[in-house]
DNA sequence: ATAGGGTTAG
C-alpha cells in the first residue's frame, strides 16, 4: 500500500523522539513469541504509516492513511483473534465518528467474525442493513480465508440476495482447498457467468494441477463468447509451464501477443517462468528487459535467469539489490542455495529472513529442512518440526518428506519413520525418502521391505534401493537388482550407472563394467560427470588403468571427485609419480580446488613412492593453503609414510603429537614398520597402545595378530585370538570370487559355503592329480 | 479471479 506524499525515512528519528505524544493506542502489535511466529505487520511499519499521516500536508491523504492504519490493526487483531483489542479500537473509532464508515464497518464485521463474537456480528450486520451484499460477501471471504468452507456455504445459502462476487468467492474458495467438484457445482449453476468466474475456475484447475482441464475450460470459454483478460492469460501461461509443452506454450504466447496483452506485468511475469522452464533463457531475458514496469514477482522470477546459467553469485546479487523482497523471494533464494548444495548459506539466509519478520511457509520450511538434513543439524531440525506442529502443517507431504530425510540423515530412523507414518497423503517422494533413510543407516532389510511395498515405483525408487545395496556393501546383489529393474521396464539413468559401476569397482568385475560402459554409450549418457567418474574409478579399481585414463581424459566436465578418483587410481596401480603429476596439473588447470579426498590420494601416492619430504609439504599445505583440516586418515597416511621409509622414531613422535586420538590403523601402520625394521622395543610400546584402542574393534585385533604372525610370535598370536573369542568378536573372513556366465560365485575362508563346493573340490582334486602326472612326466 | 518459491537417488 503506497501513500501519496509519504515522507522519506529520514523523518523517522524525529518522530521516534516524540512518539509519546501520539494518543494512547491499544497494544499496537502483540509482541511476537519468538522470531518464527512474528507477524509481517510490525510495530515499526505501523509507526511509519501513522507518522506519514501526521506530517502529510494534504489532510485528505492523512485521513486516508489514518483509516488504513486502523484497518491494518483490525486485520491484525482479526488474524490473531484478539477480540479485546478489537473492542478497544472499535470504541476509539466510534469516538472518532468513523465506525459507520462502510469500509471500516465491514472490517469490524470480519474482526468480530474471526473472534467468534456472533452477537457483535449480528449487531453490525443490522447497522449496515441486512441487504448489504458486500457485507455478506466479505463474511464469506473471511470464512474461506479461515478454511471454513461449510460456514461460507451456509452464509451463501442464508444471504437474502447474491451477486456475481458471491458466486465467484465460492467457486474460488472451493478451488483453493482442492475441492474441485464442489467448485464446479457452483460454477455450472452460476447465473452471473463472466470473465472473472471463468478465470476463477481456470486458475483453480491450474492450482490443483489439472492443467489440461484448464486448457479445455479456456476453449469452452472462448466458444461461449467470453473474451479472456490478462488474468486469464496469466493462469493459462502457468498451465503451459506446468505441462512443459513447448508447442502449446508458443501458441499461447502467440495468442497473447496477438491480443495485445504482452505488456501486462502479470502476464510478463508468468511468461518469464514459462520461457525459463522451456530452456529459452534468451527469450525470458528479453521479456524481462522489455517490461515497462517491474514488481517483486518480476524480480523474484528473474533470479532464475542467472540460476539457469549456473551463476549463483549473480542471482544473489539480484536478490540483494532488488527494490523489494517478500517471503517468496526469500524462499526462492533459500531453495536455490539448497539445490546448489550450499546448505550452510541457505540456513544463514533463513535466519536472516525470520529475523527480518518474514513468515516462512510450507515451501520455505521444506527447503530449510532439506538444508538442515544435509548439514545433519538435528536440533535446528527439531525446532522447525516443533514449529510445524505448532502451526499445524506437520502432516503436509512436503514437510513430512523433508522431516523423514532430516531425521534419517541425523541417524534417527525411528523419528523418520514416525514422520513417514504421520503424513496424511503420502507420495513417491515420501516412500523414497524413507527407503533411502533406512539404507543410509544400515537397515537394509527394512529398506528392502518398504521398497517392496511402494505402490508404484519410479526411477528414483530403483536408484535408491540400488544405492542402498552399494552403501551396505552387498555389491554382489547389486547386479541382480539392476537386472530386476531392467525387467520392470525402468530405463536406468546416470544415477543408476553411477551406483552399479561403484559395485563393479568394488567387485573388480571388469567384464560387467565393460558391458555397462557399452549400455551407457548406447543411452548417450557418457558425458555425465557422475558416470565418467564412476567409469574412471571402476577401470582403475579393476586394474585397467589405460581405459581409466582414456575415460578421464575424455570427460567434458570434471569435478573434485573425478580428479580424486583418477589420482587415487594411478597411485593404487603403482603409478605414484603420474599420480603426483596429475595432482600438480589439477592445481594448475582445474576449476575445482583439491579436497580431503584428493589429499588422501596424494599422501597415499607419496607414501608408496617414498617421497616423505614431499608428502610433508603437501600435508602442511592442506590447512595453510586450502583450509582443509587433516583428518584421522590423513594422519594415518603420514605415519604409514614415515614407517615404510624406516623413520620410525619420527613416526612415533608424529603420532604422539596428533591433536586428536589417532585411528587404530595409525598404530597398526607403525607396528608394521616396527616389524619390517625389527624394532622390538617400539613394537612392544606400539602394541600396547593398539591394545588400549582395540576394545570393540575386531579389525584391530586382526591387524595385531597378523603383525605378530609375520614376525613369528605365535604365542602372542594365539593370545590375541583367544581374547577375541572371549570378547565374542568374530573375524571377518576373507573372501574371493569368480564370475561365471554373469553370475558371481563367492568363496569364503570357511569351507562349504558354496552350494556346489563338493563338486568344485572334486574337480580341483582331479586337476591336482593331472598336474602331478604332468610334473612327473617332465622330470 | 492472477503471476514468482518446495521434498527423494549418485
Amino acid at each position: 500500500m503506497k501513500i501519496a506524499g509519504h515522507p522519506t525515512l529520514s523523518y523517522l528519528p524525529f518522530f521516534h523522539r516524540h512518539r509519546q505524544t501520539w494518543p494512547r493506542c491499544p497494544s499496537i502489535s502483540p509482541q511476537p513469541l519468538s522470531g518464527l511466529s512474528s507477524n509481517t505487520l510490525t510495530t515499526s511499519s505501523l509507526t511509519k504509516r501513522v507518522v506519514g499521516s501526521l506530517i502529510s500536508i494534504n489532510p485528505k491523504t492523512a485521513f486516508q492513511a489514518y483509516l488504513e492504519t486502523c484497518v491494518s490493526l483490525l486485520k491484525n487483531f482479526s488474524n490473531q483473534g484478539l477480540a479485546r483489542e478489537g473492542r478497544i479500537l472499535h470504541a476509539h473509532l466510534l469516538k472518532m465518528g468513523v465506525s459507520s464508515n462502510r469500509y471500516i464497518a465491514i472490517k469490524l464485521l470480519i474482526m468480530y467474525l474471526n473472534c467468534k463474537k456472533t452477537l457483535d456480528v449480528d449487531r453490525i450486520l443490522k447497522e449496515l442493513g441486512e441487504f448489504d451484499i458486500v457485507a455478506w460477501n466479505c463474511m464469506i471471504s473471511a470464512h474461506i480465508e479461515n478454511g471454513n468452507l461449510e460456514g461460507a456455504r451456509r452464509l451463501f445459502d442464508e444471504m437474502p440476495k447474491r451477486n456475481e462476487v458471491s458466486w465467484t468467492a465460492l467457486i474460488a474458495g472451493f478451488m483453493k482447498f482442492g475441492r474441485v467438484d464442489d467448485s464446479m457445482w457452483y460454477f455450472e449453476r452460476n447465473p452471473f457467468q463472466n470473465v472473472v468466474s471463468w478465470t476463477a475456475a481456470i486458475s483453480g484447475f491450474v492450482q490443483n494441477g489439472l492443467n489440461f482441464d484448464a486448457l479445455k475450460l479456456f476453449q469452452e470459454m472462448l466458444e461461449s463468447g467470453i473474451l479472456p483478460n490478462e488474468v486469464t492469460f496469466t493462469s493459462l501461461v502457468r498451465a503451459c509451464t506446468s505441462l512443459g509443452d513447448t508447442g502449446l506454450g508458443r501458441s499461447v504466447f502467440g495468442l497473447i501477443v496477438k491480443t495485445g496483452f504482452e505488456h501486462n506485468i502479470s502476464v510478463c511475469n508468468s511468461l518469464i517462468t514459462l520461457h525459463l522452464r522451456m530452456g529459452e533463457v534468451d527469450l525470458a531475458r528479453m521479456v524481462f528487459d522489455q517490461m515497462e514496469e517491474r514488481d517483486v514477482v518480476s524480480w523474484t522470477a528473474s533470479i532464475d535467469l542467472y540460476i539457469k546459467t549456473g551463476d549463483l553469485m549473480e542471482a544473489r546479487r539480484i536478490f540483494d539489490e532488488m527494490p523489494e523482497r517478500n517471503e517468496v523471494s526469500w524462499s526462492m533464494m533459500i531453495a536455490r542455495y539448497n539445490q546448489s548444495g550450499e546448505a550452510e548459506e541457505a540456513s544463514k539466509l533463513f535466519k536472516r529472513m525470520v529475523h527480518n519478520g518474514f513468515k516462512p511457509n510450507i515451501s520455505c520450511l521444506s527447503s530449510i529442512l532439506s538444508a538442515l538434513a544435509s548439514l545433519e543439524a538435528l536440533l535446528p531440525g527439531k525446532s522447525i518440526h516443533g514449529h510445524a506442529i505448532k502451526v499445524g502443517i506437520e502432516k503436509d507431504v512436503f514437510i513430512g518428506s523433508t522431516l523423514i530425510d532430516m531425521y534419517c540423515k541425523c541417524g534417527q530412523t525411528l523419528d523418520g519413520r514416525q514422520a513417514f507414518d504421520s503424513i496424511s497423503d503420502r507420495n513417491l517422494v515420501s516412500w523414497n525418502s524413507m527407503v533411502a533413510g533406512y539404507s543410509l543407516n544400515g537397515q537394509l532389510e527394512e529398506a528392502k521391505e518398504l521398497f517392496e511395498q511402494i505402490p508404484k515405483r519410479n526411477i528414483v525408487s530403483w536408484n535408491t534401493i540400488v544405492a542402498g545395496y552399494v552403501q551396505n556393501e552387498h555389491c554382489e546383489h547389486v547386479l541382480e537388482v539392476f537386472n530386476e529393474m531392467l525387467l520392470s521396464g525402468e530405463i536406468p539413468n546416470q544415477s543408476t550407472f553411477s551406483s552399479v559401476l561403484r559395485a563393479c569397482a568394488s567387485l573388480a568385475s571388469i567384464e560387467k563394467g565393460r558391458n555397462l560402459h557399452g549400455k551407457i554409450i548406447k543411452l548417450g549418457i557418457q558425458q555425465d560427470v557422475f558416470v565418467g567418474t564412476a567409469l574412471t574409478d571402476m577401470y582403475a579399481k579393476s586394474g585397467d588403468i589405460v581405459s581409466s585414463k582414456s575415460v578421464f581424459n575424455r570427460m567434458p566436465e570434471k569435478n573434485e571427485i573425478s580428479w580424486a578418483a583418477m589420482i587415487q587410481g594411478l597411485a593404487d596401480n603403482g603409478f605414484a609419480e603420474d599420480s603426483l603429476i596429475l595432482f600438480e596439473e589439477m592445481k594448475r588447470s582445474a576449476r575445482v580446488a583439491p579436497t580431503e579426498l584428493v589429499f588422501l590420494a596424494v599422501l597415499f601416492a607419496c607414501a608408496h613412492c617414498g617421497l616423505v619430504d614431499k608428502g610433508f609439504q603437501y600435508f602442511e599445505s592442506m590447512e595453510r593453503i586450502y583450509g582443509i583440516k587433516p583428518r584421522g586418515r590423513h594422519y594415518t597416511c603420514m605415519v604409514d609414510m614415515l614407517a615404510r621409509s624406516g623413520r620410525l622414531s619420527e613416526a612415533e613422535k608424529f603420532i604422539e603429537a596428533m591433536p586428536f586420538q589417532p585411528e587404530a590403523n595409525a598404530w597398526a601402520a607403525l607396528l608394521s614398520g616396527c616389524s619390517i625394521y625389527k624394532n622390538e622395543d617400539m613394537a612392544e610400546r606400539t602394541a600396547r597402545k593398539l591394545w588400549e584402542l582395540m576394545e570393540e574393534n575386531s579389525a584391530g585385533y586382526i591387524l595385531l595378530s597378523n603383525i605378530y604372525a609375520s614376525v613369528g610370535r605365535w604365542n602372542d598370536v594365539s593370545k590375541v585370538r583367544k581374547l577375541m573369542r572371549e570378547k565374542g568378536l568374530k573375524k571377518i573372513g576373507g573372501c574371493s570370487w569368480v564370475e561365471v556366465r554373469n553370475q558371481v560365485h563367492s568363496f569364503y575362508c570357511e569351507d562349504g559355503c558354496h552350494t556346489q563346493s563338493a563338486e568344485i573340490y572334486g574337480i580341483l582334486e582331479l586337476l591336482m592329480s593331472e598336474m602331478m602326472v604332468f610334473q612327473n612326466l617332465q622330470s
